[in-house]
DNA sequence: GTATCATTTCAAGTGTACTTTAAGTCAAGA
DNA sequence: TCTTGACTTAAAGTACACTTGAAATGATAC
């Protein structure tokens, strides 16, 4: 047997037993099969796990996933729906990298400035550090 | 008067009344004076709320923000706890962007490859696009 | 003056994404 | 055989970040 129970998978994945059990129930993740009740995961079931876990990280919602790992949202439409969602999500994550980047910036300059607040650097707009 | 209502502002910065008056209630934003009982803007509060959404955007919590950007967090800490945090987030926000691009080219193979299903791309693990 | 709309407070409600609890089953080790 | 620990289900609970509702007040338009 080289098959994992959903302990030693959520293990694997940096996921609780729990959280498994929710995705299957949503049908996010595909029942895996059982032995005596329980269920026993092929060692492939963590890349699918782990695409899941970068898209939730990217700030993917539950039902995006959804629809586009599985091609089907709440209301079965098109095939190539998760296509258009795609390329929806593909401007939210520039949008989000460039935010991210911006804010790294903000965070920088911050520690470079050694102000008692970071409050005290965003006042003057970015311009220059509240210590001139 | 060149100060806003809470409606005026709210809009300025794409949020609703109703989120400026939570943030005033737990702290995150300054309570304005008040003109018969309203709230009135200076416009520089703005500025504080874009950076706000900014960093919410970015994936920070609430209290991550408090102790940023206020330099306090639940239980008063030294002076020095939001560079402590700044540091964190900067590694926190590496990994974003790291995870947001990874995710961004997986998008953008499945788009290229046009699969029934994104899920089809992701089984060959991206060595290859599943019309190959 | 009156109708309408924005605002006020406070409490309760909402959505997302899980986690926890309860009560029970199963397999392995001492 | 007994105990321990991981597993099962279903339902209820949790955390975060707001939103909504109710009842009242203020300001503006006609």
């Amino acid at each position: 047997m080289e098959d994992w129970s959903i302990g030693v998978l959520a293990r694997q994945a940096g996921l609780r037993p729990s959280a498994l059990r929710y995705y299957e129930s949503i049908g996010l993740l595909p029942a895996p099969r059982r032995v005596n009740g329980r269920r026993r995961y092929d060692p492939s079931a963590l890349q699918q796990l782990t695409v899941l876990q970068l898209a939730r990280q990217a700030g993917f919602t539950i039902a995006e996933m959804q629809t586009l790992f599985h091609g089907f949202a709440a209301e079965t439409p098109p095939a190539a729906r998760w296509q258009a969602l795609a390329v929806q999500k593909l401007g939210e994550l520039d949008a989000l990298i460039e935010r991210a980047q911006h804010m790294r910036e903000i965070l920088k300059t911050g520690l470079q400035c050694g102000c008692v607040r970071l409050e005290d650097c965003l006042i003057v707009a970015g311009d220059e550090c509240c210590r001139g």
